[in-house]
DNA sequence: TTTATTTACGCAATCGTTCCCGAAGTTTTA
DNA sequence: TAAAACTTCGGGAACGATTGCGTAAATAAA
C-alpha cells in the first residue's frame, strides 16, 4: 500500500511549466510573475499539495525535528514541559520527537543514538537520574548538535540550562516545616548526582542552618531511580523509621518520591500529619485530592518547557558558534495544604 | 553551527571505491566479495558511519515513523498506551511522532495535516472528543493511509481497532453500585458522539434493565469536552443533584470526569460514599491514595498500545491492499476501593 | 534604432541512498 | 576451445525540493 503524494512535479506536467517555477511560485519569488504565481497557487491548492518535508530536509540539510529526553511522560511535570515546548516548536514548523529514559542510562543512550541517527537538530534533555557517564552526551554536543537542558542539567556541558529554582524551593519547603513547629525532618533525595538533588539538598540545609538546627546525615535518604522503583521508597522510608528518634515530618525530592511516601505511609497506616508531615516536589493536579491533600512544591514546567524551545530553537538557527550561554532559572510556587 | 556527518560518498572516496558497492557492502549484498564487505564495514565502523535516514527515507519513500494523536499525553490511560506504542515501534526502527488534540476538533485537523506533510508512514488515532467531522481523515485513508484507532473509533472507516470492553467495563461496574444498594445511579458520559460513550452508556443501560430498574434520561449527562474543560463537570454535577430525588451514585465516563468528579465532591463537601458514591473509568495510579481510594475500572492500555502498533506496522509492511480488518477488544478490570 | 537592463522562466546540479544496468574478469559447461 | 554463466564492481538515474546560472523576450535607456 502506498499513499501518493502530489509532488511538485505533477503540478510542473500539468500546468506546463517547469519545477522549478513552480517550487518558486510556492516559495513566492520576486522572479515569478504574479499571474504564474496565481496559477501555481490555485493549482497548488486545488490538489492538495504539501511540500514533501523529507525532500526539503536532506536539501537543506535540516530535518526541522528536535529530540526530546525526559524520563517519563506520564510523570506530570514532564507532560507539562513537553506541552510547552511543542507549544514552541510546532508554532515554528518544527516536529518533536519523545524519547523516554525511564531513568535508565542504557535506555538514555539507545535514545540519543536513535534520536541522533533520524538527524534531529537539536535536543532538550532531562537526563536521567541513573546516568554517570556523559561522555557520548558531551561528543555530540563537541560535534555540534545544540542542547538545551531542562530541569536537569549537567555542569559539564556548557548551554542553554533551563531549571527551576530548587534552592529556593527546597528552603522554603523546608522553612515551612519548621515554622510549622516540626524538628526532624528528613529528606528522601533524588539520585545523589543529579544537579537537581544537590540544589534541593542545599536549600534544605540552608534553612535548617538558619533555624540553628542541626543536620544530621541519618535523615538524608537517597533513591536512585528517583521513585521509579517503589521497593526504593520503601526502603529508605524504613530506613529512616528505623531509628531511635524517627523523623517528624519529610521532604520528598520528586514526583514519584512524594506519592510513594504517601502510598507507604497508606500501606503502614501512618497517618498524615499526625504521625508524620509529608511535603514534597509535584506537578501533579491530584495532590490537592489526596488524602490528605499534599502540600507541594510546584515547578513552572510549562513555562520552563517554553523557554528551553525557545533557547534551543535559538541555537539552530544562529549561524554563528554560540558562546554565551545562559541558565534561566524559574521560581517555583509554594502550596500549603493538610499534609503538612 | 552544523554537524558534519560522514557519508557513504566518503568511505567510497577514501577507499578508492564507488558508492554503490559501498552501499551494498554495507546492506550485505551477495554481489560483493567477502574481503571488500570487510574492508567496507571495518572502515564504516572507525569513522563512525549512520546511514542518513532522511536520504533513505526519501529513496524508500518511506520515513519510518508513525503519527500519534491522542487527546493529551497527561492523562495516564494515553501515556501508557504511547508506552505500549513504543515499546513495538521502536524495536522495529520507526519512530514515533505524538501529537496532541487536547479534545479540540481543529487541533486534531491542524495534527493531522502537520504528520501527514512529515510523511509519515501510518497513524494510530483516538479522535478527540470534539469531532464531528472525519471527512479528512477519511480522505488520508482513502488516499492509502495506514490508520489504526486506539480507545476511540469511527465505524465509517474500515481498519483495525484496538478498544476496551468498554459495555463489559461499564456493565460490571453499574451492576457493582446496584449490587452495592446504590438506586439512583448517574452517569457523566464522555461526548456522545465518541463510540467509547455509546459503548458504555449501553452497558450501563443493560446492568440497569438486568436489574429492573428503569433507565432515567434526566440521570444521564454529558461532558462534551471529555472532563477537560471542569466547568463542564461541574455543571453536569451540579444539574443532577439539583434534582427533586438527587443519585445516589455516579459513574463517570472518563478519567478526568472521574478525579473532576471527585474535585467537585470536596469543593461542595460531599461525603464519599456515604452521601454519593463514585467510581468511573481511569487508569490514574493515584486513584487509591485519594480520598476515599477510588473505585476505577482500568483499561489495559499499554497492551491496547502494544496491539495497535503492531497491527499498524503489519498494515505499513503488507505490500497487498488489505480488505480484512479486525476489531480487539481488551477486557477490563474493575477494582474496588472505599468510594462505593 | 540600437544597446542595456529587467523580467520570467528553464536547465541541471545538489542533498545521501539505493538499485537497475552494463562491463569487465573468472569459472564452468558443452 | 568456444560459449555460457557467474562474480564483482562502477556508472548513473532516480527519490522531491531548492537554487545558481543561463537565456529568451520585454522593457527601458541611450
Amino acid at each position: 500500500m502506498k499513499f501518493e503524494a502530489v509532488t511538485i512535479k505533477h503540478i510542473a506536467q500539468e500546468l506546463g511549466l517547469s519545477t522549478s517555477t513552480v517550487s518558486r511560485a510556492l516559495r513566492d519569488s520576486h522572479e515569478i510573475s504574479a499571474a504564474t504565481k496565481k496559477l501555481v497557487l490555485e493549482h497548488a491548492k486545488k490538489v492538495g499539495f504539501k511540500p514533501n518535508r523529507i525532500a526539503q530536509s536532506l536539501k537543506e540539510r535540516k530535518s526541522l525535528s528536535i529530540g526530546v529526553i525526559v524520563s517519563e511522560i506520564a510523570n506530570s511535570f514532564f507532560s507539562q514541559v513537553i506541552n510547552g515546548i511543542e507549544s514552541i516548536a510546532y508554532s515554528h514548523g518544527y516536529t518533536v520527537i519523545i524519547a523516554q529514559s525511564m531513568e535508565s542510562a542504557d535506555r538514555e543512550l539507545s535514545n540519543l543514538e536513535y534520536l541522533t541517527s533520524s538527524s534531529i537538530d537539536g535536543l532538550i534533555i532531562s537526563v536521567s537520574a541513573e546516568t554517570k557517564n556523559y561522555s557520548y552526551l558531551k561528543k555530540l554536543h563537541e560535534r555540534g548538535l545544540p542542547i538545551v537542558f531542562v530541569d536537569r542539567a549537567i555542569d559539564d556541558i556548557e548551554t542553554h540550562k533551563v531549571i527551576a529554582d530548587n534552592f529556593k524551593g527546597a528552603y522554603k519547603a523546608t522553612k515551612h516545616l519548621i515554622q510549622k513547629g516540626y524538628k526532624r525532618i528528613a529528606i528522601l533525595s533524588n539520585n545523589s548526582s543529579l544537579s537537581i538533588s544537590q540544589e534541593r539538598l542545599d536549600g534544605y540545609r540552608a534553612a535548617l542552618q538558619e533555624a540553628k538546627i542541626p543536620v544530621k546525615e541519618n535523615l538524608i535518604t537517597y533513591c536512585d531511580h528517583g521513585g521509579m522503583i517503589y521497593a526504593e521508597v520503601e526502603n529508605a522510608m524504613k530506613t529512616l523509621l528505623k531509628q531511635r528518634i524517627k523523623p517528624d515530618a519529610i521532604f520528598a525530592g520528586s514526583d514519584k518520591i512524594t506519592t510513594g511516601c504517601l502510598k507507604f505511609m497508606k500501606q503502614k497506616n501512618i497517618r498524615t500529619p499526625a504521625d508524620l508531615a509529608l511535603i514534597g516536589f509535584s506537578n501533579t493536579d491530584l495532590t490537592e485530592l489526596l488524602n490528605p491533600p499534599l502540600s507541594v512544591i510546584r515547578q513552572p514546567a510549562f513555562e520552563m518547557g517554553q523557554a528551553s524551545a525557545s533557547l534551543l530553537l535559538s541555537l539552530i538557527e544562529s549561524k554563528k558558534l554560540h558562546t554565551k550561554f545562559e541558565t534561566r532559572i524559574q521560581s517555583t510556587e509554594l502550596l500549603i495544604r493538610k499534609s503538612t
